[in-house]
DNA sequence: TCTTTATTTAACATTATGGTTAATTAACTA
DNA sequence: TAGTTAATTAACCATAATGTTAAATAAAGA
């Protein structure tokens, strides 16, 4: 599975990976908070590995900061997930008024930086 | 990998089956169709079992006629994802504007309101 | 009927994925 | 320094995914 987006893809694929996503949609997480649901089912070094291959997708980018982790979406994958779901646009347009409603909410104040900034360490 | 979603994303995961849906994208075509451009690639059963996989996701419906059969994209699979991709939008907004143009041109009746203000601040 | 075309199934090999436990590295803390 | 916390690596195992070749099924056509 050697392409960028066979590997996003394939990252997207799991229903663990996807769930950290959604929590690192709400702002920045070292390892051990994105392990935390989890460690219930699985063992850390099980987290590791998904991270791994959240990372090696670029769904996120992990950096150092003393012994943590801290963890953040990487826009540019989701991008690219976009751009190849625009072909197919013309197959889900049901969902088009609801987009369309949401464009309206948006878009009289576009970029509204900080928002999502909850949960620093 | 149990879930939906993940067997959809999962699907997703392949150059080939992409290829496959980028195909059925411009409309209907049974197996061998399907099969013409990978056939140095790889074998006719390879080829079913791709499909297989894309059937079972849900992407695409395979029905019979004669000895051919016919497949087809099935939207809801893809309205699936579209779904799933919203909470991210606000991490792929640089493609927003040509959204925005995209929906102006589907739409010219419905114009996109408060336009006006984007990019002001 | 015999043959051809379209497609699938069976049996099998190889590699990838997703998990485990035990050990290790690295940085902070008492 | 010794101990604790955060995270990773190593070694391993089971199962799923992806491909192969050979054989089977099913409908159409001569």
């Amino acid at each position: 599975m050697q392409d960028t987006l066979s590997q996003t893809f394939g990252a997207l694929a799991d229903p663990t990976r996807r769930a950290m996503l959604a929590r690192l949609s709400k702002g920045e997480a070292n390892v051990s908070d994105l392990a935390a649901p989890f460690l219930k089912e699985m063992s850390l070094p099980a987290i590791t590995k998904h991270i791994k291959v959240l990372e090696k997708a670029g769904l996120i980018t992990k950096t150092k900061e003393a012994q943590y982790r801290p963890c953040k979406i990487n826009k540019e994958a989701f991008k690219d997930v976009a751009d190849w779901m625009e072909q197919y646009r013309v197959f889900w347009e049901e969902s088009f008024d609801r987009l369309e409603a949401y464009l309206k909410t948006v878009s009289p104040k576009k970029k509204a930086k900080g928002k999502s900034n909850v949960g620093k360490k």
